[in-house]
DNA sequence: TATTTTACTGTAAACGATTTCCTGACAGAA
DNA sequence: TTCTGTCAGGAAATCGTTTACAGTAAAATA
């Protein structure tokens, strides 16, 4: 493999002059700047980024920390935060964490060991210490879930007027019985959304029973299924659910089903993220939409300003509630 | 930030010394190793992987070249790749190509630029003269699709028997007008698949009509929502659907659904992939299950050993009918 | 003509590790 | 006592770039 250096020697100049064209400065006179192309091109020549790497003391590798790329809400992200981050040059390596403790220490390891430049987290199960001891000396934002009082940037949507918007929808239609799947409240929007939902029918003079809220372990279809069964064994029978992620109302909807029961009819459904899946259901599902790919793209411009040294505000970005089948008539 | 000449400095050793603490090695006395060890964990030394990558001239970086990582179907298998990989102390660089040729360039840089150091190509779209050009400098594998007369080792499964089997199963069943929804048939998969498809109704003795095959562009729900309607306005009615991919299927079953038909009383419908949705809709879909997870350890398994030098063998894996409700009855 | 710019280009020092030699000390054998 | 072998650890080369600094010749200025 030809180096910087056997190029110099075929083009009979310094390995500065060779790094000058590479780099494009102007400093180089037209005919050099040709001799040293053609032995590139003669030589076949690929500049080592290893080599680079190390001088200038940068990968220009964008770790992103989720929990579980599976879960379709996170590949839109990862969409946005990719095509934004390619055209800074930065390339991203994608952690998935699995929400494995090991897991997360690998890929932080990596960024102590400055195999990376940044940090973008997505994922709600790190662990906060670790975290903020990293952004000490690390560049760090957060996407989508975030840490509370703590210095680190992030992108959000503000999710206790969403959850408020879905439930206020569930009412307006006259439900007043609505169930509510929710996440682990160790997380930060899975207690706003909880508020949001409390809030919105505490105006409409309705006290949420406890019954009627599930925590869910994790978000994918099967926790719906299951919440959806503990929910239809209540006594008091309830006429909507509010999900905070539309894997699970996906699940609760297949659930329904399953017992013969109708959805909007019987029992209508509200979901959250507007994944793609979310018009393939029959019935098509009533969600709130999160712009994802806008928030990858803004999560992607936050840490490369972060990288280069600047001050970066955070960001709330908007929701909208997408009324589909699930909550029609 | 500390390196390790300062870690030596302070410890009063050599820089030699330190690496060998760091590298286990067992030729460091008992006493220097506590007194390097203390020095590290003093400083709050991290090695910096810059170093060791350019002096190993490696970066333990696997780039995994997907056309969209959105399609389930991918997901599970990077998440086999991870898996296994990681065990190795590789990691991977998700590289989402979205069948741009440009994209394409920028990944395929990176390796030449030894950004990387081997790849896996997961990506049909790929163009397959570069991908040969690149193997014969690099290490590259292919998963799932693959180069027909190429050395380039793949691991695999036997499309044309799966989809053999798919359609046997609907012969079975008593239907004798099966369409097919395939995809590009400049795709070595497509084009297998298509054999199987037409090998099961030739024995059956009926012979494909070219209406009843549609070629889509993209393997999603719009395209085989599309493909559905061409079918249902054709004069001979269809009464099964054999679709390449779980997505397409579920867009037919959709489309049929709008349409107040039933699945599988009117229409039977047949996947592929087994993707985690397919069990989520309603009906839930029959469909080829093909071992992704699996795929994904035994591609990475392959890329590490290639990179290593050695000789890899293709492997191809078994498939599965998995039959349920849309084929049911 | 003498002096100062300007435009290139080369030299060599980083960057931060790993690894090949090499040396010195010490133990055991002759 | 001398020789040989083993072991711990140091010096320095190396990986492939970038870049600060220096140098030189030609052009511009006085």
């Amino acid at each position: 493999m030809p180096n910087i250096k056997k190029v110099a020697e075929y083009a009979g100049v310094s390995i500065a002059t060779v790094s000058r064209v590479l780099n494009g400065q102007k400093t180089v006179s037209p005919q050099t700047r040709i001799k040293v192309e053609k032995a590139i091109k003669q030589l076949n020549y690929e500049p080592s980024i290893l080599g680079r790497n190390l001088r200038n003391s940068e990968t220009r590798l964008l770790l992103v920390l989720i929990p579980n790329i599976s879960n379709p809400f996170y590949s839109k992200i990862i969409n946005g935060i990719e095509n934004t981050a390619l055209k800074s040059n930065y390339n991203i390596l994608l952690c998935e964490t699995d929400s494995n403790p090991e897991r997360e220490k690998i890929y932080f390891d990596l960024a102590r060991k400055k195999m990376a430049d940044g940090i973008i987290s997505m994922d709600p199960q790190v662990d906060k210490d670790t975290l903020i001891e990293m952004a000490e000396k690390h560049s760090i934002i957060q996407c989508s879930e975030y840490t509370l009082n703590s210095t680190i940037p992030y992108v959000t949507i503000d999710n206790e007027n969403a959850a408020y918007l879905a439930v206020k929808h569930l009412l307006s239609l006259g439900h007043s019985k609505i169930a509510f799947i929710n996440s682990d409240v160790k997380f930060t929007y899975a207690r706003q959304r909880e508020a949001g939902y409390k809030r919105a029918l505490g105006e409409a003079g309705i006290d949420a029973k406890s019954d009627w809220i599930y925590y869910s372990q994790e978000l994918d279809f099967v926790n719906g299924q299951q919440a959806m069964k503990k929910f239809l064994n209540l006594d008091e029978k309830i006429t909507a659910i509010f999900a905070v992620s539309d894997l699970l109302a996906i699940g609760a909807l297949k659930e329904i089903n399953n017992n013969k029961l109708s959805v909007p009819d019987d029992i209508a459904v509200v979901g959250f993220d507007k994944i793609e899946f979310s018009s393939m259901t029959n019935p098509t599902l009533t969600t709130i939409e999160q712009p994802m790919y806008k928030m990858g793209n803004i999560a992607a411009k936050m840490i490369i300003e972060k990288i280069h040294g600047k001050e970066v505000e955070n960001v709330i970005l908007d929701h909208e509630l997408v009324i589909r089948e699930s909550t029609l008539g």
